[in-house]
DNA sequence: AACCAGAAACTGATATTCCAGTTTTCAGAT
DNA sequence: ATCTGAAAACTGGAATATCAGTTTCTGGTT
């Protein structure tokens, strides 16, 4: 049985190079190849129907966008970040974001600023549903955080710099994947979160706009870096293990969940 | 003649993709490849002494990065930037360094903040000798701008922050390329420039350091793209030949400077 | 049981080879 | 001279095969 759908039709006309590395990306993304999970060129060829070569071209890419890691000649697997790492990655965010938010109050159009109210209104009765429910639902979970991608990506978009939106991108895609790794329990966010940031972003001054992002993108920050930590020390003999050992993994863990066909 | 060293003993256990992905940077870099000029596969790997392999994965990975740009099956050339694409970088640029400089005023260590004023004061004088001299030198205005880097590194570096310097760093070796695409004439900048902005990092609160950086980023700016359009416009019918066309030229321009051995 | 060495299995890296698409060249027609 | 079109040259993409390093397995020793 195969994580990974073979060849869509659509894409038949990409170079196979770029239809393994969107398809690796989405089966990552979507939670089928979780942090730590083995990756095997020549498995991952057979199931994708082509050689190892643009296989390993695409992995080679995700390498350099931190999404995978490979040691030479022993493996390659899904990156397990470390606290540093996170750490790092909300730095740079909250430098983007902050931008971001900046520009968007000085200049989007009437048109994006309707739009994101909209969309903030919609957001957060998605995180309100998502509170109340008693027990955790990994898929409305990832639908949530999808919205909650889409919501920023308007902002950034909405700016009219392309650059501006795909390093935004790049640095929330990493945040995307990592979040699954602590789903399970939720961590709230208080009422029309995200109404009052899009309020402040379509009526406020730049600075007003800049200043409420900052306090946006902190505001998990120190709660999921938590987590994290916890997570590492629960579990330090597998996790240093892991550090510079096998690929292949039998055990499963708090931290990990790891598939061996 | 090649125009790449072969094989730096020093990189000798290195993988094959990664040392030519190093050598092929540093050619684009130092001017030995400006932009515009074809890459051959080929020819790089009998230069470098490889299989056409490893060439390809570092150019996969050079297109990623924005330094090269790749038309399948047609060729491979140092990537030209377009004008929104300049601009571009100078956004996210903007944001990057004005969050760096906020932390920098935050939390650098005494012995950062004296080694940057240190540094400031270099710069300022290197520049000041630039300004002087009646013909311009490439290689002093080179070595003048790197300079500039390792200043706009320090303060990244100063930070802690390992990813920040990381963005930074890609964000202006881009620029760092172009910018020798409009060397010729100098865009002279005021005296003490550095070190006024030194001097607010290193003595001033966190948000007087990231606007005197924004004002910083954004001096050059404009003028950078003014030139950058002049030359467009004044190339058009070549530069719109290149956008789609050839990938080996035969003719030189005042925007391209292109070889054939 | 715990341990250790050697064999077997697997891994990523690389060379070689071939293929199909694009560009260039150049002879022949106008 | 200028245009045209077919062939030649060159390009990047991909498959296959092989190599050397790492990890895992296995069976014998203590």
């Amino acid at each position: 049985m195969s994580l990974l759908k073979k060849r869509l039709p659509a894409e038949v006309d990409l170079p196979l190079h770029t239809q393994a590395y969107l398809q690796i990306r989405d089966a990552i993304l979507a939670g089928k190849l979780p942090p730590g999970a083995p990756i095997s060129r020549r498995s991952l060829a057979e199931q994708l129907k082509m050689s190892t070569l643009p296989v390993s071209d695409a992995l080679l890419r995700l390498e350099s966008e931190g999404l995978v890691e490979s040691r030479p000649r022993a493996g390659t697997r899904v990156k397990i970040p470390t606290v540093s790492e996170i750490n790092g990655n909300y730095v740079v965010r909250e430098a983007l974001e902050t931008h971001s938010a900046r520009l968007f109050a000085e200049l989007a159009s009437v048109r994006d600023r309707k739009r994101l109210l909209k969309m903030s209104r919609d957001l957060d009765r998605c995180y309100l549903l998502l509170g109340r429910t008693t027990t955790p639902d990994a898929d409305k979970h990832s639908a949530a955080e999808k919205l909650h991608l889409e919501f920023h990506m308007l902002v950034a978009e909405a700016t009219g710099c392309k650059e501006l939106a795909a390093a935004i991108e790049r640095s929330r895609v990493l945040l995307f994947n990592w979040l699954f790794m602590t789903t399970g329990d939720y961590i709230p966010l208080p009422p029309r979160w995200h109404g009052e940031l899009a309020e402040v972003l379509v009526n406020g001054t730049p600075d007003e706009a800049a200043e409420k992002m900052r306090v946006h993108v902190r505001y998990r920050k120190d709660a999921v870096l938590a987590k994290f930590e916890s997570l590492h020390a629960a579990d330090q003999q597998l996790s240093k293990a892991i550090a510079r050992g096998p690929q292949r993994a039998r055990r499963q863990s708090a931290l990990l969940i790891l598939r061996r066909d």
